[in-house]
DNA sequence: TCGATACGAAACGGTAGCGTATCGAAAGGG
DNA sequence: CCCTTTCGATACGCTACCGTTTCGTATCGA
């Protein structure tokens, strides 16, 4: 199956194609749009593919032909949404890079709406399919995210826990979304602040 | 549609009846555990009426005559679920107790709330009177379960951090739930000493 | 221009599950 | 003993929609 990170389904067979008409990226656009739209309204399950394909104003073959099934489109689609970068570190310590990053994972959960966020959380929960996409795309996220800050601060010969990558990786995202579907509370910069200065550096120092 | 609050829909066209043949609470019992059981392994969307019918032995005609539809079923079910009671402190340290406490905590989110907490995100779309009800039955068993044990230990004398509890409220859920959902691992003895050991030991100890 | 591919429209078979209806039998109360 | 209601079994109509297929048309690269 064409796993998100390899995008939209290739063109016949399974390998790119440079003859013949090019795929039009604006119906990918659309597509995915129109998937995020259906997804935070009505949820994974009521999401249908006949109603992406008339929001999208797409014929439904134009859909079947870059995703082979729900799964995959949803999993692109929350993909597409989240195609944020986290920032690089600046050249100050520890705390300021976790607050920087812990801040934009913040804004990076919380600014998603919180219907989606449920519609991919129950779809995980229906669909194995999607959880098993959704999974590969938050791993290799996860991986982007902690490379630098860590590997920064030991060069600079911070003290920092041995396993502070994956502490990290395990306890952010974790307490976040904890915070946002289930207490409904707001990421604010005192947040951030309390899950760095309370939580994150006592751990990560070790 | 009849709120969990009414509990089972009354008799006859809305009052209940004293003549004829009394409905079978054991019926009821039935029911509410399957819907339970299925909501849990399979999710809000897979619940399928017929399954729960299947699995608590009883007709599809018996569950209509006490439900209108889906959505009351299973607010009536998370209603009756056991509000399961936390392990009573041992005698034996505070690591013990939480070792004993948090493993009671990932079984319990393992095998109930999950499906509860996809309930809550399938049905708020369709019914926010449910999902209502729904957050208002997840957070009452995470209160109720930081009591008791940071008390018991600062009574026997040993250190705790000043906002234990409230830190240990906001984490253990929020780890356990991720692990759970979005990392899709198990809850087994390694996850639960390590969560302890690695992670709430050395933050509630100051 | 030609070949290959993308696109839209529509129809199709198949699956699934909801909620209803019907029927006979069982089981309680007055 | 009779009336009322419950219960099981089963069939049913209905809706939804997935994923596929077909066919005619549009649009690109070579």
């Amino acid at each position: 199956m064409a796993s998100a990170s390899d995008g939209p389904r290739a063109a016949g067979a399974g390998r790119p194609s440079t003859v013949g008409r090019p795929r039009d990226t604006g119906r990918d656009r659309a597509i995915l749009r129109a998937t995020l739209a259906l997804l935070t309204e009505t949820g994974y399950e009521q999401l249908s593919m006949e109603a992406v394909a008339s929001r999208s104003g797409v014929a439904k073959t134009t859909i079947y032909r870059r995703y082979p099934d729900k799964a995959a489109l949803v999993a692109a689609a929350a993909e597409y949404r989240s195609a944020g970068t986290p920032p690089e570190p600046a050249a100050a310590g520890l705390r300021e890079n976790l607050l920087a990053l812990v801040g934009w994972l913040a804004h990076q959960i919380a600014e998603q709406e919180v219907g989606l966020l449920g519609a991919l959380f129950a779809g995980m929960r229906s669909d194995p399919r999607l959880a098993e996409e959704m999974r590969r795309i938050l791993r290799r996220d996860e991986v982007a995210m902690t490379e630098h800050p860590f590997g920064e601060a030991v060069g600079r010969g911070e003290q920092v826990a041995p396993h502070a990558a994956e502490l990290f990786a395990e306890l952010a995202p974790a307490v976040i979304v904890h915070r946002v579907v289930v207490a409904g509370g707001r990421c604010d910069e005192r947040f951030v602040e309390h899950l760095v200065d309370d939580i994150l550096l006592p751990l990560l120092r070790g």
